[in-house]
DNA sequence: CCTGATACTTGTACTCTAGCAAGTGTTGCT
DNA sequence: AGCAACACTTGCTAGAGTACAAGTATCAGG
């Protein structure tokens, strides 16, 4: 499938409590339990391999079937028949691009761009309700740890994400 | 689909920084990322759904059919075609249960069972790499902010993982 | 202008998921 | 013993994803 080597950057390497691992784990546990629900009821509307499609489109912008495709990481016919359902269902558009009849722009409707933003927004809303209930200076302490976390782990790589749709 | 209502449970609630929200919302993009790596290689061997059994099998032990089916919820007749398939490649199999001949029990296989653990422990290491790029006392906070977060969020309930497979 | 490469679609074939309906065997209850 | 409920499988149908191969339109370079 994806290539998905995962190289240790060069960076300072200090040695980690398994205690540390298991805390992290157990959050991460927690962390998808709150992404599942985010993407829970979308999935009722629409499959996993389409929305991913939504959710490049909605982070670059229209894009041409065989990059998007080869993004996504299928054949460029595979593709074609997925953009097909998303039209049909109105959530992208196949566009001419003017600088090359031969290539097909493919634009997330509105409607296409909700879908994502929906999913993105419940997240953040159930992440509202979770922080809530720790006390102000656990919040801070959440701020500050997890932003760390987050650069520690690094941007993800978009062809990552996409295994499991966002 | 499945029923997912959230409903906030009865408990202190203090109002939130809509930054940690953001750094919450950044670190669980962050730890998908961590997931979807940790699962990505799998899914070359068995199908998302097909390994959402493996999980349920490898954290309840051996279930009869219709509970399982119920579990994941599907189809009696859908499932029965799952396992169909899980025995062929020989992840789980079928036995007799002595005391209801007309159940049977599904059980997942060690070559099964090591599928799902295998994903545990690429998650772990990953972790353990990012948490290594830590400075120890930070590392001291994560392990006591994730766990207080961990808490707050609550255990997922298991068939919500099971919408992502884990 | 021709030719080969590029971009996309269509034809064909296969697997997996999924559900409804019907069938077989088993159990529990009266 | 008989019958209804249960547990599982099988037949059938349908949609979605996937890939390979072949076809059409377009572009770029000689």
């Amino acid at each position: 499938m994806n290539s998905l080597a995962q190289e240790t950057p060069l960076q300072p390497s200090y040695p980690v409590d398994e205690e540390t691992v298991e805390a992290a784990f157990l959050a991460s546990k927690a962390l998808l339990g709150v992404v599942a629900r985010s993407i829970a009821p979308t999935l009722d509307n629409i499959t996993l391999p389409q929305f991913r499609v939504l959710v490049v489109l909605r982070s670059t912008g229209p894009m041409k079937m065989s990059a998007l495709a080869e993004w996504i990481a299928v054949q460029p016919s595979t593709f074609s028949r997925t953009v097909d359902r998303l039209v049909t269902k109105g959530w992208v558009t196949r566009q001419p691009n003017k600088d090359s009849r031969r290539e097909i722009l493919v634009t997330a409707t509105p409607h296409g761009a909700e879908l994502v933003d929906a999913v993105a927004e419940r997240r953040r809303k159930e992440l509202r309700h979770i922080l809530a209930t720790l006390t102000p200076a656990d919040q801070a302490q959440v701020t500050l740890i997890l932003s760390r976390f987050a650069d520690a782990a690094g941007e993800p790589r978009a062809d990552t994400l996409l295994t499991l749709g966002i």
